[in-house]
DNA sequence: TCGCCGCCATGCATTTTTGCATGAGGGAGC
DNA sequence: GCTCCCTCATGCAAAAATGCATGGCGGCGA
């Protein structure tokens, strides 16, 4: 317990000018001005005694010290805002904030018409949807609610169980048309096939490197989306998740007897809020409506 | 991005005032006066737009609205203490705190010594050492390195195996001299035992409820270091690592051939710090010693 | 019952922080 | 080479936050 401890706002500071790398710009971002932003950073360096700068005319640019400490910053960042977002609407209220987070396909192929639904039926509800692969936030509390392929663990989180999703090969009937279908896997090496860019994380998880991967594509993006739109737009062969590919009626399953995966699905929350009504709302429609999604077709 | 955002020194006044209870003690502990630390709390509420105490001539207390923000708000103070950590030290010295949390009997009984070691090689790496059961600490940066049983399955968190713990029944020699040793579960219920009090989740996790449950217990607490002492003191019959009794000869093994289980060992890190030379100094010198320690006697 | 000690609220002086204005330096485009 | 726009640094005045001193209220123990 240091009696003179830095200020907190001087965190705030150092993350703006680190992420935003000049002052002037930070100072745009909090509603200050350039010179109380450099006099914060000068004086938190001076406090832990470090430079976190190097500053230059063109602005300023983190060292390594600055480095080690913008995750924490960042961390401190995410808390105010869950923070702020608790404060939002009272417990017991269905209004305020709700943060999901999703993988891209689930976020942006799944989630919307279901959270429609949810908004239309309370009207004071205010959306925050965060696509991305990792699943660090629920803990960091980078959101209030995630849909996760993975189990959770950690135990201060509760999650449910939405039941397994089924992944197959898919192609356009047009490409079909032109191509033909591989009925082995070494003739699927002959087609265009539709893959990962750099990030083989799935693939590596899924323990299918061997068969699936970048040498192998014809069509390369790290973006799931954008892998879907060329899989719809009969770019070749790719992965889709089963009961999406039911909703398109002009993709064709391609080796539906071999190329079967299925991944677990989970819904997850914090404990802390479990007793928060908005959130706990947010949560069992999703769960229902998740659990027809990942049933439809099987 | 509102621009007019609440300071974030405003958090620090609402967490110290939530955690003190008054005003005037919150400004002790940071530093401040009491009026300041009123007007910041009042800033707050006005800006957040909730009353987040009841005020009365003995202090303050949080109303249900505080009580849902009081988690954030800590998050905020671990991520703050933590960037403090990182700046302890550059990534390159072997200097600066490294904190480490573990079980209470982990982190009691066996890293002790092997912290001695780590600290006489590196004369300026200063330790700090969490002890609890809770495993929700690495992800908000309540400690750099933590010692679990359980799998850690975020992916920001690089884990290794340290191999898998024995665990056993123990009795004092002049307590088996005195009473006999059980040689069946039914004739266990006869003796004098030793175990938790409120809090049973080892047992749950471990599946062992039935017969592993407060009413069985002569000799209760919550804390296995005072379960452990009550051990060695020839209280009773209890549980033990097998590679801590190895080293108390007067402990002997009650029911050796039934009562067995193992534990898996974890070590963890986060990924952010994998080029922390100090806290990678630290991981490796744990690794090591626990590998040693598990292996002990087997 | 009285005194004591803890707490919070408020008014006022001081200190600190902030903003504004200006100067100076570097890079992109003409 | 020149201008324009971006940047940071610094001096000074205005604004805001803080501390001090005081007053009031309530609980506790003699």
């Amino acid at each position: 317990m240091s009696h003179p401890s830095v200020s907190w706002d001087h965190y705030r500071a150092f993350l703006a000018v680190a992420e935003t790398g000049s002052l002037s710009a930070a100072g745009r971002r909090l509603g200050l001005t350039q010179p109380t932003l450099g006099r914060q950073i000068a004086a938190l360096e001076h406090s832990l005694g470090l430079s976190l700068f190097v500053r230059s005319p063109a602005g300023l640019t983190l060292t390594e010290a600055g480095e080690d400490l913008l995750p924490d910053a960042r961390g401190m960042a995410a808390a105010a805002e869950a923070l702020i977002r608790s404060a939002s609407g009272g417990r017991d209220e269905a209004a305020g904030v709700v943060r999901i987070t999703a993988s891209e396909v689930i976020g942006g192929m799944v989630l919307p018409e279901m959270l429609v639904d949810l908004q239309a039926q309370h009207p004071r509800l205010v959306v925050e949807l965060a696509l991305n692969n990792r699943s660090e936030d629920l803990l960091r509390r980078d959101a209030d609610i995630a849909v996760r392929m993975v189990r959770p663990e950690q135990n201060a989180i509760v999650a449910v169980h939405i039941g397994r999703v089924r992944l197959g090969l898919y192609a356009h009937e047009t490409y079909l048309a032109r191509n033909g279908a591989p009925s082995t896997v070494a003739g699927l090496m002959d087609h265009a096939m539709i893959g990962f860019d750099r990030d083989d994380a799935a693939a590596r998880a899924l323990g299918v490197t061997d068969i699936w991967n970048r040498r192998a594509f014809r069509f390369r993006s790290d973006s799931d989306l954008a892998q879907l739109a060329a899989l719809r737009a009969g770019c070749g062969i790719g992965v889709c998740q089963a009961p999406l590919a039911a909703q398109w009626p002009e993709l064709r399953p391609v080796m539906a007897d071999v190329a079967r995966f299925e991944l677990d699905m989970w819904l997850a929350m914090h404990e802390d809020q479990r007793r928060n009504r908005r959130i706990r709302l947010a949560f069992d429609h999703l769960a229902a409506n998740l659990r027809s999604y990942v049933n439809r077709h099987s």
